[in-house]
DNA sequence: CCAAAACAGTTAGGAGGCTAATTGTAAGCC
DNA sequence: GGCTTACAATTAGCCTCCTAACTGTTTTGG
């Protein structure tokens, strides 16, 4: 669902062939980076009918996710909580924490809320803050679909063996190195190095 | 840009530790899956700057991806195409091509037409179909854009030595391959195998 | 030969992203 | 105390994707 991909990918071959006409074009970086996306696009979409079924998005199971680990505490260490932390709870913290604008929490904030799942309640002693709170609905709906999730994504990945899920992150984790320090690169120096 | 994933994965530690509340989650499949998706994402998102530096989206990118194979014969190459095959020309066949539905395909053409990047023009022969072709803007804005984005492209994986990525692109295969049958199973049975 | 079905493309309306501008509240500083 | 700045959240408006409904054209078949 989300990004527009080619359906077939360039055999490599091809792109071999290709990279004698582009100089600029590395046959296996590009290889990489497109089965990256594909594959990803493919899993996200599997993952994406198992909340469609739940007429859930990904955006709204991740604020449920954040919310949720203040509730169960369980739940805390599936989120990387080293211990029982009460979890971010204003908009801004959420969005902050699941990597969108405050803006676009607002409006999955109030979807939640308009289906029963979140609740919002002024802060009595900063009264431009929000605190967001699971309702007993939005609970339950957690406790019901996630064992059936974790199943969904266990299906996916269960071609590879533990040794392959090992090498295949080391590999991304590799990758997303790179493009963090890209990142960082381009932030910092609009301006390239002088001299 | 794309979906909606946490800023920040939860730890291998952190999911063994969660498994044991929740029988139903393999460890190693979801850091597997977040991993996935979450540099996926980061590698779209610099491939995407690139674009969007030219005002230019992977959406639209992708069509005239897919037209310029029609005027280029080395780009044909590119796209996978052993000879040089005319490529898809309709909107339905560049809906197709580009895995999305054909009213995206009529809004992504409608834009490029707008910029002068393709045209549409009546079938001569059957009055119900348009044929789409690049304009010159549209072939002189490829000519210039291409090279430096497979540079980008080229940077995002340039940290993988080639031997890795050939692990990385055989681990993604086996993915995909594991993900078309899971859909190719949803679709079919609807009602699971009887007995 | 003409009605029905199939098909190409578009339009209408929804969801979830984004940025930019607004509103209301808190904090800092004469 | 009151002005200015900073901050939280929302609103408004745009983009790209979707599905569903619509329009016009071709094909099919009695």
């Amino acid at each position: 669902m989300p990004h527009l991909l080619l359906k077939d990918l360039p055999r490599y071959e091809c792109l071999l062939e290709a990279a004698r006409e582009f100089p600029d074009l590395d046959p296996s970086a590009a290889a990489a980076f497109l089965h990256l996306l594909h594959t990803s696009d493919e899993a996200f979409a599997i993952s994406d009918r198992s909340l469609a079924a739940h007429n859930i998005s990904h955006g709204r199971f991740g604020v449920l996710m954040l919310l949720w680990q203040g509730v169960q505490p369980r739940a805390a260490k599936l989120m990387g909580a080293d211990e029982c932390v009460p979890g971010p709870r204003t908009p801004a913290a959420l969005a902050d924490a699941a990597n969108v604008t405050r803006a676009t929490m607002t409006g999955l904030i109030d979807t939640l809320e308009r289906d029963g799942y979140v609740k919002r309640e002024p802060d009595p002693v900063d009264r431009r803050q929000m605190s967001v709170r699971l309702t007993p609905s939005g609970v339950k709906f957690m406790e019901a679909f996630l064992p059936g999730h974790f199943k969904t994504i266990t299906g996916i990945m269960g071609t590879l063996t533990e040794a392959e899920r090992k090498t295949l992150v080391s590999l991304l984790v590799k990758v997303q190195q790179q493009t963090a320090e890209l990142r960082a690169r381009r932030e910092s120096s609009p301006t390239p190095a002088p001299g």
